[in-house]
RNA sequence: CGCGGGAUGGAGCAGUCCGGUAGCUCGUCGGGCUCAUAACCCGAAGGUCGGUGGUUCAAAUCCGCCUCCCGCAACCA
């Protein structure tokens, strides 16, 4: 009989820029489930890689003075480097620039598009520069860019779409009939209330105004545009083609078992991929897991907001098992998690180095003392079948967590074993009967639970913690490593030799390497300001002519119906008033604006907000906090001329 | 009234579906022990479970209303 199967797949990295710990997250999280489900007796496939195609990389590409495959190229090495960095265990690692998943591709664009899903568009459509986006006609608001409000240009490029609407229906069913389908559940209403029920809109599928793309076969000059691409790479992995033999990998293992993404791409993989996959005539995914995301304190990490942090550093510091610890012990299911130094620091003494390195530690160091490091044969006694009960409730829970894919709670139920052992030390004191000849047996079976409660540890740690894992088995001299050996306690094998007691994991000194860190951050910093700024951010004095900006009264100031952050206002500048709308509806109560005098923009285009005319922009200072109108200094009319 | 999630000792969370002693980890304070990585074990302090009204013998848990936070959507000239 063939085991049953399992596929699992991250999302496809973007090779724009190299990967932070948040991006890096997801891959161990699909890593220590992948392993998890090897150890329970699955015949699992892996699926992880790197999306190379787009405007963004060939705009990088340009600016490196590098062609566009070498960019990826290095970019792609890179995210490689870090996945294997943080030990994950993939099958394959899928490039979609490989000629293989380009040539699928290809096929799927071209099998959609003659059985009439994909339709190229008759009207021309709207581009927005600026944003880089296309819009229908319907999408416009007043004309003007919904993204942004700015002009859009008529575009003479075609573009193809995708008719998605033909499929809602199916798709509303289909997330009906299996509840599991999108997990957690909260994102599941969002995408049904939010995409399906007001109903889809045809997806634009490929791109004239860049190159750097997969090649639509019979339409030269197009490019296939993200979506088709990207997703089907869980299917071109496994050698899909369309309207071809089903290889041996896909007949195997297609449908996914899993899909694990980030939350901000959920809508992709639970709308427009199963489409697609219902116009191949492809069964769907079992399930697509939004994960959480990982905060930097409070916020989002963005290169912009200097608050990175990456994978590599974090583990040449702590390690690769104390990085996947963290990651896996601290992310919630279903909230957004934070990752700090200090939170690091805080969670390795706590729970890496007392309680758990300790434990082995001081196990392994009594087995050598008092009985030259040879286990010992079992003898019951007293205390010893709540820490027995304890091991195989660890077991159990770990299991079920997991099969939830609960990281967080199934290390907290391996460590509940690691405290009740340490407990144990103390009810039994080792020490204690030691002194006593007559113990002598008992004191061995003492040291025989310990050993063996550890062994179920690292067991059970294996899928987070391989490295650690590894470590403890070889000080211990475990020869039952596999998850079978743990639905019963009493595999470890009196007679055998222990090793040296090594730490796992040494105390930090949390105080100290905080200096450190500061120092080593303050340093990388002040060099990478100095190199930016000088050559991209100067503009001329002509430049900045080009802005009017001018005093203005503000009179009157309201809400605008129906928008959260909008306010209205007339503003008196000189002899006109106009109307302008400002997003500072959060900041200002509408009555606080009135009388003040403020900087406005007047040579700004009008553009309506909300169906609100604004005629220019008032200038405002503002951080992810707090936001306040610049005024000036001294009383001075309004209309006065800034410069 | 766009949709959804949340508010529980200093911090992070569980408990809420199926009402009945409010639990876990970290932190703080006191004690114990000495095998061990100044570690481990025990004990204590600390919560009117966001507010309010109701149902009930009994509400963190069920129902109504309100406040605040967070996602998604929209929008931020």
């Amino acid at each position: 009989m063939s085991k049953e199967k399992f596929y699992i797949t991250t999302a496809i990295a973007y090779t724009s820029r190299k990967p932070h710990i948040g991006n890096t997250y997801e891959v161990v999280l699909t890593d220590a489930i992948a392993r998890y489900k090897k150890a329970m007796g699955y015949d699992v496939f892996f699926l992880t890689g790197t999306d190379e195609h787009g405007q963004k990389i060939q705009e990088e590409a340009e600016k490196a003075g590098i062609t566009p495959k070498q960019y990826v190229d290095g970019v792609a090495g890179e995210i490689r480097a870090i996945w294997d960095l943080m030990g994950a265990e993939y099958d394959h690692f899928i490039r979609t620039t490989d000629d293989y998943h380009v040539k699928s591709v290809q096929k799927i664009f071209k099998k959609l598009y003659e059985q009439g899903d994909i339709y190229k568009s008759e009207y021309e459509g709207w581009y927005c520069v600026p944003d880089e986006s296309f819009f229908t006609d319907t999408q416009l608001v007043d004309g003007k860019c919904p993204e942004c409000g700015r002009e859009v240009v008529r575009t003479k490029e075609e573009a193809y779409f995708f008719k998605m609407s033909k499929y809602q229906d199916a798709l509303m069913k289909h997330i009906e009939e299996h509840p599991e389908f999108i997990q957690p559940e909260s994102r599941k209403r969002e995408m049904v209330n939010n995409f399906l029920k007001p109903g889809l809109q045809d997806l634009c599928v490929s791109r004239t105004s860049f190159n750097w793309g997969i090649p639509v076969e019979f339409d030269p000059g197009h490019v296939v545009y993200v979506w088709i691409d990207a997703l089907s790479n869980y299917i071109t992995a496994l050698g899909y083609e369309p309207d071809a033999k089903k290889t041996d990998l896909y007949a195997k293992y297609w449908p996914a078992d899993v899909h694990i993404i980030g939350k901000d791409i959920l809508r992709f993989h639970t709308i427009y991929w199963p489409i697609m996959l219902m116009a191949l005539g492809e069964p769907l995914p079992k399930q697509v897991f939004g994960h959480p995301w990982l905060l930097a304190g409070m916020d989002k990490m963005s290169k912009s907001r200097g608050n990175v942090l990456y994978a590599d550093d974090l583990v040449r510091r702590f390690g690769v098992d104390a990085i996947r610890y963290y990651l896996l012990s601290e992310m919630p299911y279903a909230q957004d998690g934070t990752i700090s130094y200090e939170t690091i620091i805080a969670r390795y003494n706590a729970d890496l180095a007392n309680t758990l390195g300790n434990l082995v530690n001081r196990t392994v160091a009594m087995m050598n003392k008092y009985f030259g490091g040879v286990i010992q044969p079992q003898v019951k006694g007293e205390f010893d079948d709540e820490l027995i009960a304890c091991a195989q409730e660890a077991v159990k829970t770990a299991c079920a967590k997991m099969d939830e894919y609960k990281t967080a709670d199934a290390l907290d139920a391996i460590f509940a074993l690691a405290r009740r052992s340490n407990k144990y030390i103390d009810e039994t004191a080792p020490w204690v009967l030691a002194k006593d000849e007559n113990s002598r047996a008992r004191l061995g079976g003492v040291l025989y639970n310990l050993v063996e409660s550890i062994r179920i540890l690292a067991v059970l740690l294996s899928p987070f913690m391989p490295e650690t894992a590894k470590s403890i088995f070889s000080q211990i001299n475990a020869k039952a490593t596999d998850f079978d050996s743990v639905k019963e306690f009493g595999k470890t094998v009196a007679g055998e030799s222990v090793g040296e007691a090594t730490p796992l994991f040494a105390r930090l000194d949390e105080k100290k390497l905080m200096e450190e860190i500061e120092a080593e951050i303050a340093a990388k910093q002040e060099p990478a300001k100095k190199e930016e700024e000088p050559e991209e951010n100067f503009i001329g004095i002509e430049d900045f002519a080009k802005v009017e900006l001018k005093v203005g009264l503000v009179l009157e100031s309201k809400p605008v119906e129906g928008a959260e952050k909008l306010l209205v206002s007339q503003i008196k500048i000189g002899d006109e008033t106009r109307q302008i709308v400002s997003g500072i509806a959060k900041y200002y109560d509408p009555s606080e604006l009135v009388g003040k005098k403020v900087v406005v923009v007047t040579n700004l285009k009008p553009v309506k907000l909300r169906g609100v005319l604004s005629e220019g922009m008032i200038l405002a200072a503002s951080d992810k906090k707090e936001l306040t109108v610049l005024t000036v200094d001294k009383d001075i009319p309004d209309g006065t001329k800034i410069s």
